[in-house]
DNA sequence: CTGAAAGCGCTAACAC
DNA sequence: GTGTTAGCGCTTTCAG
């Protein structure tokens, strides 16, 4: 078995008919005999015959499969929320019996050629991404997760409400006695930092509180000298009572860092909150607070819209608002159980 | 921009030459005067052309894009294992600027084409996987991680040698006490299941130590009721004073449910340990000993070998070995630092 | 109801 | 040096 490519031009020969025929005969269009049908039909499988799917989808300019492009995803795969969120289209294709191509991901040099997928997934899209811009050119139908940075193009949308839940989370903060936040977020390449940012900077503003925040590239991760690089961050407000981070690597070093220094996490120490959920926060000697963002629901959201648009033309809202919540936990002043 | 798909008879036109010219001109072969090679290369880059990978492929049998088949993975992405193993091999294409491609996988239902990819990546084959098998006589180059299990027909492999390690892991427990221990592991549908069961036996054998085992479907996953069904497999060997278990979230459940009932976790309680490494077992109050498979390196292997035999047919051989590493925690006796 | 023919966009022989 | 031609495997009119 398996030892050329049988094609349909095999398949065909086999079964005595013409490759139109034994075309139409397998996609069950046409009108013919069902002798004919069944015979091409046994023939196929006798040789154990597949499609194309290149040549196919040169015909037909479907392939049925999807796209996803993640830049930060590409460098490490990192954070638990990009894993959560590829997991989710993940289990969308799998179910719609599409492919899912990770498309290269590299953010300066163009693609050699273009994507042979129906749709294209853009995960947290970065500005200056040349990739990104490739496709939301490409002509492909795309939907981004997250929110478009400033002077990008854009596509239909799919995100969390986490503003709201920002405010939720700096709210309760403030109740168990926060008044000096520091705030670590991506920089402006990110739509999402620049949404969390200003959500910040306006709450503080709305409580006369002074926002302090650091901006990290977020492309870089956290995942080396993480501790030391938390130190020069709590450096720039050394009072802080309250630290928010971007990432669970972020959360980790924060904590590790407080820890070596003595200095109790919670209501009576400092507080820590990471602006996305991870598994690992839950665990911790003393449990993080976090937005959990629901990656993958957000994933499969995103999914569903678009294989649901390929398949039946369902247009994409330009914004679908997905639920989240928040996973208060000790770091912010809740009782231990 | 991106109104209409431009091909390359849009960028012969223009440049005034024919296709095959215009082809030459941009792929660097054929020999030309450099006026027209520089004439082609400006009209495509005003047009703003890339090439079709369909056509290209379909004329050329290579796609550059590789396929990755990961039957567990498909349902929950859930293990950390499997996620770093996918963003090693996420790493290596985006490197060579290779897309690569999920496959869809149904373990039953056959693939609706053939997969237009170069070559494949098999992640712990399983007994039975229809479309794995479909793969396999596929004729395109495949390339397995871990361990076939009996009666599939083989490819090249990349695994660790995590026999040993799990030897060594065993050592390690009985030097700390342990002399009933329990393995909860994969069925036999896993090859690397059996792998470590086999192990495990021997080393009991060798100790005159009785081995005490449970099987699971390793696709079921460990994430709802987790803590009844551990329950129900400590209930085989009430007396464990080792229990091994396949996945972070086992040992979570097995560490939850000893710490509800009580029994402390260590040389002095119940000895845990994980088949597999995943971060937050470090973190855990206890953190618990695991096996390192080194995920992430073995897919970057798996994707080298497979994309260097495409490139350069470097031949891959049937074994190959990746180094892995123990990691002895407090659950098995090293004290508290 | 079935077969012949065209063509998706590209590349590789082979003439000119 | 450059253009013409054929064909990768498939689907889709359109005659018969």
């Amino acid at each position: 078995m398996g030892s050329r490519r049988v094609t349909l031009a095999d398949v065909a020969e086999a079964a005595g008919v013409s490759r139109s025929t034994a075309s139409e005969a397998l996609s069950g269009r046409g009108r013919m005999s069902e002798a004919t049908r069944a015979a091409v039909r046994e023939a196929a499988a006798q040789l154990g015959y597949r499609p194309n799917a290149l040549a196919r989808g040169l015909r037909t300019g479907r392939t049925f499969s999807i796209g996803l492009h993640q830049l930060a995803g590409a460098d490490a795969f990192a954070t638990q929320y990009v894993r959560d969120f590829v997991g989710g289209v993940m289990l969308v294709a799998k179910e719609r019996d599409y492919d899912l191509m990770f498309l290269s991901a590299h953010p300066d040099k163009p693609r050699p050629s273009q994507p042979q997928v129906d749709g294209i997934i853009i995960a947290d899209p970065i500005a200056d991404d040349l990739r990104a811009l490739e496709l939301l050119a490409s002509g492909a139908p795309v939907v981004a997760a997250e929110q478009f940075p400033a002077g990008m193009p854009g596509s239909p949308v799919i995100r969390i409400d986490s503003t709201r839940l920002l405010e939720g989370l700096l709210d309760h903060c403030f109740a168990a006695g926060a008044r000096r936040p520091l705030m670590v977020a991506p920089d402006a390449n990110s739509g999402w930092g620049v949404l969390m940012r200003s959500a910040y900077v306006a709450w503080c503003a709305a409580r006369a509180i002074e926002p302090v925040h650091v901006s990290i590239a977020f492309i870089d991760g956290f995942e080396e000298d993480e501790a030391e690089m938390m130190e020069q961050l709590l450096a720039v407000r050394p009072d802080a009572d309250l630290v928010i981070v971007p990432t669970e690597f972020a959360a980790l070093a924060v904590v590790g860092s407080l820890r070596s220094r003595g200095v109790p996490i919670g209501a009576d120490g400092v507080q820590v909150a990471c602006l996305v959920e991870a598994g690992v926060l839950e665990h911790l000697a003393t449990p993080v607070t976090s937005i959990d963002l629901h990656p993958r629901i957000l994933g499969a959201a995103c999914a569903t819209a678009l294989i649901d648009h390929l398949e039946s033309g369902t247009p994409i809202p330009d914004l679908t608002l997905v639920e989240g919540s928040l996973r208060l936990r000790e770091s912010t002043g809740v009782p231990a159980r």
